[in-house]
RNA sequence: GGCCCGUUCGUCUAGCGGUUUAGGACAUCUCCCUUUCACGGAGAAGAUCACGGGUUCGAAUCCCGUACGGGUCACCA
């Protein structure tokens, strides 16, 4: 497998939204397989129906779709690959028939067996050791000994019970005694003790595989030649690793990968977060049909795709020099998968929004303009000319992290202030301010309504006065503002033009005095 | 509890035996710019590299133990 293409999967399974951490797992994959001119593939994997959620295999596709890391093959390739692909189908639900010979192969070479005992049956045994002191009891060398399947079963009873369909699982035969040892791209090598890991049920009753056996097969049959998950994977990777010595097929690389890790540390960051950690988990809007309640997502939430992916990238991933701020393109060709750490990261919305703010100063100023424009048109229904547009993107982009940031920071281009900021009202408001602004309005009707000529005569006042900027700039700000805070006020003012100017001018003479 | 994995500033991390008075970023604080707020610039504070033993002339870097954290123990993925 060496020399072969590089070819690499996500493969979740449809029982809800994908949460953030799935996002960074598929983008490490599609980093990778990037990165190595290989494909990158999306499997399905819906074998336990009882969890099927609706609208889950879409909304992954979507949020895939959302962060530009589509699948070259598999599911969502469908208008690449007819199919999605040569080895279509790609939803294991569809693969059904092609696991039974597989598993076959495994029992007649005593590898695997079928196992009779029924569900009820073994919680009855493991309740009966939990009473005896052993919490974990497992289905392994020693106990299967004394279960009901074909290794206790006489030939004859076992081929009785399929004859009046009995239903049986198919179970893994696990060596008694054995060092299972792989090599993790991420953490070097791993060994576990064959002991330690129980005779997992390869197919169930229902006569679909788990995921162990579906997992396998499926890889080898699609040609994966790197297996890149979640650290969740981890104890049950020396099965797989087993799976694939038992078939006689060349094990793929493994690594895994840290997990991402809630703000306070206590466990990974899960589904189930939800919005109740003070910021979204999800990469996109989630409605859940049953509770009527939706999730909140990244994107809606203002976030640039290549902000959220550069967010995701570096959280667990290091390039190993001081550049943090990167574009897709980037992080695939500075991707590597020694560089992923070994332990959990722990979110920060606080990083997350200033990977957004680099990523809005990157963008193409036709689009920043474009998306001001837009969601100035969504949320309050103005539709400003272009170029002036462009003059008060210039003026409040800087102080952005979000398009809908310059938005809120400048309502006061588009609506005369509603009220006036009590803190600088009373600070610097007094029996002289009506007057400085009352002069002021008349000398900028004698001028321009540029931001420059506009300073000028503004200045002119205030030495023929003997004023100083902090007694008149303030007031002035405070009536054509409602706030202190913002930009120069004579660009707001060339913005706004001399009519909305006198108007508020005169609208604070009335309201402040 | 068994097994597995991990542990460098509050957080993400650089570091892969000597170039380290442990570097960067976020957050925090100070100053400058702006008589505003941000942006920007300069700077400060912040990690005895979890702890204890080794190995070595020399260890954040290698080994062992302990502690702590996480993951996982289903006919779920």
């Amino acid at each position: 497998m060496k020399n072969s293409r590089v070819r690499v999967r996500f493969a979740p399974s449809p029982t809800g939204p994908l949460h953030m951490g799935g996002v960074r797992t598929a983008l490490y994959n599609y980093l990778f397989a990037k990165k190595h001119g290989g494909d990158f593939l999306l499997r399905i994997e819906d074998t336990d129906r009882s969890r099927f959620v609706q609208g889950a295999e879409k909304y992954i596709v979507d949020a895939l779709g959302w962060c530009g890391i589509s699948p070259d093959e598999g599911i969502g390739a469908e208008d690449k690959l007819t199919n999605g692909g040569k080895h279509h189908p790609y939803r294991q639900s569809e693969r059904k028939d092609i696991y039974g010979p597989y598993v076959q192969t495994l029992i007649d070479s005593e590898l695997a067996y079928l196992a009779f005992d029924t569900p009820n049956e073994l919680s009855m045994v493991r309740e009966r050791a939990m009473e005896a002191g052993n919490p974990n009891w497992q289905y392994n060398s020693i106990t299967r000994t004394s279960m009901k399947n074909s290794l206790t079963l006489s030939k004859t009873d076992v081929e009785e019970k399929k004859k009046v369909g009995e239903p049986y699982v198919v179970r893994v035969k696990m060596p008694r005694n054995e060092e299972i040892k792989f090599h993790d791209e991420v953490r070097g090598w791993v060994s576990v003790n064959s002991m330690n890991v129980d005779d997992k049920v390869l197919l169930k009753s229902d006569g679909l595989p788990t995921y162990h056996l579906a997992n396998v097969v499926d890889d080898r049959l699609m040609e994966i030649t790197h297996v890149i998950r979640g650290e969740e994977w981890l104890p049950s990777a020396p099965l797989h690793v087993l799976l694939y010595d038992y078939f006689n097929w060349e094990r793929p690389s493994f690594a895994h990968l840290p997990l991402l890790l809630r703000p306070d540390g206590n466990g990974k960051l899960s589904k189930r977060d939800g919005d109740k950690l003070g910021f979204p988990v999800f990469p996109l809007n989630w409605n859940n049909s049953e509770t009527n309640e939706t999730a909140s997502g990244y994107k809606e939430a203002g976030f640039y795709a290549a902000g959220f992916v550069n967010m995701l990238a570096f959280l667990g991933w290091n390039p190993g020099t001081n550049q943090e701020v990167f574009s897709l393109d980037e992080l695939i060709s500075s991707f590597r998968l020694e560089k992923v750490s070994k332990a959990g990261a722990r979110f920060d919305f606080d990083k997350a929004r200033w990977f957004n703010q680099q990523h809005l100063r990157l963008r193409p100023k036709k689009d920043l303009l474009k998306e001001y424009l837009e969601l100035l048109k969504k949320t309050s229904g103005h539709v400003p000319e272009k170029n002036w547009a462009k003059k008060s993107l210039d003026l409040f982009m800087d102080r952005a992290e979000f398009v809908k940031d310059i938005i809120s920071e400048s309502t006061y281009l588009f609506e005369d202030p509603k009220s006036y900021d009590n803190k600088v009202v009373e600070k610097k408001w007094n029996s002289d301010s009506p007057v400085f602004i009352k002069t002021l309005k008349s000398l900028f009707s004698q001028t321009n309504y540029t931001s420059e000529s506009l300073e000028n005569c503004f200045k002119k006042y205030l030495s023929s006065s003997s004023l100083s900027f902090g007694q008149v700039g303030p007031v002035l700000r405070l009536a054509v503002a409602g706030t202190t805070q913002g930009p120069s006020i004579f660009m707001v003012m060339e913005l706004i033009g001399q009519e909305s100017t006198e108007r508020r001018i005169d609208s604070a003479l009335m309201r402040l005095q």
